[in-house]
DNA sequence: GTCTATAAATTGATAGAC
DNA sequence: GTCTATCAATTTATAGAC
């Protein structure tokens, strides 16, 4: 426990409580708690419980949208973009592990929920399109559905969070087995 | 709304309202809310609102391990009872999805939750076992760490519960892409 | 099997001093 | 940037009547 927080670092600290025990099941005094500070002082840094989990929410969505943006750009086939997409996913998810989990135990109970989820469904529309096209270029199985694929990929892209810890320095690993099998399993027979 | 409720059917309603809000974000006011009758009432069926909790992770456990015990006394291949494992989990999750869901969020955070995380332990090991038997037997590559591709596979599995949604009735569609896609990664190129 | 009433504790948040 | 003290609301759970 230090002294002398600034926004990010209690922000570190919030992340980390409420992915341990669920952002309902955190009260502001286990979070004071774990800070090593007063209840009263965390309201210094943020204006409400609320507002910790709506920052910690859009850091993981800045981080998330700005794969999308490297490869948006450019011009190679969609197959191609759509193993860097998941690559860059893991490496995001590593970085930001802590946020990112975060992110995807959101329920929607509130507005700054809500309004997560929404710019993930916006996330898995355009990893849907890279899909499709992907298909339409002939590299991917056509007998198979492109949103239901979509939601396999990025279903074993986010159970990752589960169990992943990036102390053990295994990124790599993780991230080649993960596309050797899934776009292995993806590729026309 | 109904009255005249047994354990069975509170049980339903707690579950489904524990997954719409978290199970910490769902107070005994909620579910009395829920259910039509008053936060007291619902003493009468169960002790506490954790024991509520025990017995839907139990209800999970129990279907779940079914599953392995079909498969435990086969005599196939290793390649073909992990296939059955796979398409009877989806078809798990797909008749108790909102207890399988609730297993799936439990954080660790009472005895009860640790409990069920073990049980869930318990059942990735016995998978694993099954995936290293493949790869030995030649079914599966060789060059992938067997308890990485358990947890790839089953994360993939899990990660059903947060969009699949029964009454859609695309089970059998949802177990096939999925075994089409993992295994066939899986399989020797 | 359900109710009203209430206890006892915990919650998120504020006031104001240092 | 942090503190103590405090509040109003909410929480889980119990008592006892119908």
């Amino acid at each position: 426990m230090r002294r002398n927080y600034d926004l990010d670092s209690v922000l570190d600290v919030a992340a980390a409580e409420f992915n341990r025990r669920g952002y309902d099941g955190t009260s502001m005094g286990d979070l004071a708690h774990a800070l090593g500070i007063s209840k009263s002082s965390i309201y210094h840094h943020v204006s409400s419980k609320e507002a910790l989990l709506g920052l910690a929410l859009d850091r993981a969505l800045t981080a998330l949208f700005a794969v999308l943006e490297e490869t948006g750009s450019r011009h190679g086939r969609a197959r191609d973009r759509l193993e860097h997409v998941l690559r860059r996913s893991v490496e995001v998810l590593d970085a930001e592990l802590p946020f990112v989990t975060l992110l995807l135990r959101v329920r929607g109970n509130t507005h700054t929920e809500r309004d997560a989820l929404e710019r993930r469904r916006e996330f898995d529309r355009r990893v849907t399109g890279l899909v499709t096209r992907a298909i339409e270029e002939g590299d991917l199985r056509a007998d198979l559905d492109p949103a239901l694929v979509t939601r396999l990929l990025f279903g074993t892209v986010n159970s990752l969070v589960e169990w992943y810890r990036p102390d053990l320095g295994a990124g790599d690993e993780v991230a080649d087995t993960l596309i050797a099998v899934m776009l292995g399993g993806l590729e026309r027979p």
